[in-house]
DNA sequence: ATAAAGCTATCTACCACTAGATAGGTTAAA
DNA sequence: TTTAACCTATCTAGTGGTAGATAGCTTTAT
């Protein structure tokens, strides 16, 4: 119990993730992921019998671990602002100050060749964050569910476009730049 | 003269461009290549001795054609206003209509494992976008030129993030969604 | 005008390598 | 003694890339 039995499965996740981020889909491999935990690559077939099944998992994963830090947006403790706040900066903890982009954002390039599942929880995932944020946007500026929508749209296309745009260029200040409408209106 | 010399060459190159935007760099062999165009994969090489080299041939094209559509924007005699449109709907013909993300997003997610001519290419690309870009909002809203190179970024960022949430959900409308602020504040 | 030489675009046949995946054996703990 | 976790060894199918040949133009030299 408080040893952890599935060491092997979370370090193979560990790996298949990074790999991912870095590279898409495609760029990673049985082979390489074996290689980093330090078994061989038909023992990662043991844990996860194809491609399919392992970038599922990775794809759970980050969405649970996503989801349960996000508080809850009608929560009257919390304060809304520092709600979207954290929000940004945790996006920009990962895609500037780790050089590259989201898990999400990487695998929705190789949507076409993603397995159904795969794609399937994709799309899941960009929904959790389109209702948690239309939640917030209601609260934040006591508007309507559809207006508050439109703007959860336009800041998570900002969000997910700066990070294209670092990327692209390699220039890390345009992420602040991109953001600082939002930054101005909504936070503090 | 009359005769397109070229013609293997473009189809090599519009097969190539094709399946990059559909899966990516990874996603596009000389063997598929050589049987879309109908010749073998060892005369593609002909033509394009390395992957990169291809690679890059498809970038610099779609540079040149991007570039060569881009109207002036200190031409008095155009409307500055249909200029951005115009810029938009471009954009939106090729994610929305064709159901795939730009070669250049799809490129820069792919960034990390690109020949590095190809990278280098697809960052002087954003840097071109971005100028133009700069001097029409300067000349739009009357701006120094740091004003506008923020608020070309605002734009630059929800136009490819727009092109992510489309592609991930499936969503086609959020395009419209996510660009309302820009059409309304600068479209007619 | 003709023969020699070279060029262009393609072919067949291969190389070395990597991919995901599988069958069947070994080890070690319960 | 059973089971979980790992191994070795192998397979098939693909990858980018190369070598060498060939058919048909085009140029050049005599």
């Amino acid at each position: 119990m408080t040893v952890e039995k599935n060491d092997t499965k979370n370090k193979i996740q560990d790996a298949a993730e990074r790999l991912i981020i870095q590279g898409g889909y495609g760029a990673f491999s049985f082979r390489d992921i074996a290689e980093e935990v330090g078994i061989k690559s038909a023992s990662v077939h043991y844990h996860y019998p194809t491609k399919g099944d392992l970038a599922s998992a990775v794809m759970t994963r980050y969405i649970n671990e996503f989801s349960a830090q996000l508080p809850n947006p009608n929560d009257e403790s919390l304060d809304p602002n520092a709600m979207l706040e954290g929000f940004i900066n945790g996006f920009k903890a990962k895609i500037v100050d780790h050089q590259n982009m989201s898990l999400c954002t990487m695998l929705t390039a190789d949507k076409h060749i993603l397995p159904d599942e795969v794609s399937a929880a994709l799309t899941a995932f960009y929904n959790v964050k389109i209702e948690w944020l239309t939640l917030l946007f209601m609260r934040l500026a006591s508007l309507q569910e559809e207006q508050a929508k439109t703007q959860t749209i336009q800041f998570l296309a900002t969000l997910h476009g700066a990070s294209v745009l670092v990327q692209a260029t390699g220039n890390a200040d345009f992420f602040e730049r991109a953001l600082s409408y939002w930054r101005m209106v909504y936070v503090k």
